[in-house]
DNA sequence: CGCCGACTTGAAGATCCTCAATATGGGTGG
DNA sequence: CCACCCATATTGAGGATCTTCAAGTCGGCG
């Protein structure tokens, strides 16, 4: 079973930049219960809609993924992207309030609520790893509310690229899963303010951009000054 | 124990409006350990500072708290108000990543960080307490998200009333507790913003003003337009 | 009654958005 | 392997929303 995973798990250089992987799965043989199905999604796909009924916890594998809410009029707002290793979908009540998509092809790991509840005695560790998700979440979403309340298009672009930066393993180069709408999306910008701000940034020597998707930190010490 | 702490209860109206006191505190002997000690502080008083070591986990007996972010400059960043039964101060490291301060004048119960974790085990109605409020915080910050990032300023203002008619008990007049300084600080805008969006919803007749913090929400229907 | 902080209102200005045109480049088929 | 194509991204000009700066007004408390 473990291996039957394990090789499942593709030899992209997604995969490669993966959190180690043992983190993805329980360590001890008493948790194969809860060990969760692998799925793949192709770019774009929804992996759940917002006010379905949450009946799986994720966690990515490889690729990324876009957790958003949609105002009526088609307003988006992504609250997070989740790289390898983050878990997404835990929910307290019965229904997702998020729509989760494929931002690139990716593989997920999808762990049903119903058993993660019932384990809470037996299997500790897994538990213990959602609870920690949990509140790695909030951080994230706390943070994000200061980002969105004050700070500046430059400054929001900046505290992105560093975030980035570090959960994303790539040194000073990093390659950006995402559009530059969802970027916008995520920042609560416009897609042409997102490519300004970067314009803006390389002009000023603090980043250079390889592609579109590809971002060299040349500065990062200048970034650091946007950030806060 | 528990008559010493509800003879501590204070007769103010803030009182009344709390909800039940018995939701604040463990209901049964065995959780006596864990029980908090109650504090008062003075409007603008500071509960805990950003960055100081997270030893309390507090609940808001009465009164109204504010937990902030500040970046360098001064720019402030409310991440939420805290009304009676609330609970705010969960940190998962060491520290508090946020400044807590009162409102008003008000009260809180302080739980030791530490004793609620030895408890674990044997205080189960406390521990899920918290986890509970941990997972409503959650939900709250990624409302806010989609707000700060997504709305404009009379839909921040109408989602901001309805909301806190929600939490207050009172029916359609609130009487807010807060500043518009405060206001503008939880919703990313300035406090003209704020006041000028008030005056026009009260020119449109959704709401009526008897004075600036005791506001009539006349018609709710329309703020829920507003409100997505 | 008067003072002072809190709030309101007005006018001018900045940031960011909208609309529109152009450029880029990854993927596909010839 | 090249050329084309279309989605994605960039760039520009003009405009809206929100902010800033500056005067008032209100009202709660001594």
């Amino acid at each position: 079973m473990d291996t039957a995973l394990l090789t499942k798990r593709p030899s992209s250089t997604a995969a490669a930049i993966a959190r180690p992987f043992h983190e993805l799965r329980p360590a001890n043989a008493t948790s194969s219960l809860a060990a969760g199905s692998v799925r793949s999604y192709a770019k774009d796909d929804e992996i759940f809609a917002d006010g379905q009924r949450a009946a799986y916890v994720y966690k990515v594998v490889s690729g990324a993924v876009r957790t958003s809410k949609l105002l009526i009029d088609g307003r988006r707002q992504i609250d997070a992207f989740h790289l390898p290793g983050d878990i997404f979908g835990i929910e307290s009540d019965d229904d997702y309030r998020f729509c989760a998509e494929a931002i690139d092809n990716c593989m997920v790991v999808a762990y049903r609520r119903s058993q993660i509840e019932s384990l809470s005695g037996t299997d500790t560790q897994l538990v213990q790893q959602f609870a920690v998700a949990m509140m790695r979440t909030l951080v994230r979403a706390q943070n994000h509310l200061l980002l969105l309340g004050r700070k500046t298009a430059l400054e929001k672009i900046a505290t992105f690229l560093l975030d980035l930066a570090e959960r994303l393993p790539a040194g000073d180069t990093l390659d950006l899963p995402m559009s530059r709408t969802d970027i916008a999306d995520h920042l609560g910008l416009t897609i042409e303010t997102v490519s300004r701000c970067l314009a803006q940034l390389e002009k000023r020597a603090v980043i250079k951009m390889l592609a579109a998707r590809r971002i060299v930190l040349s500065d990062k010490t200048a970034l650091q000054r946007l950030n806060d």
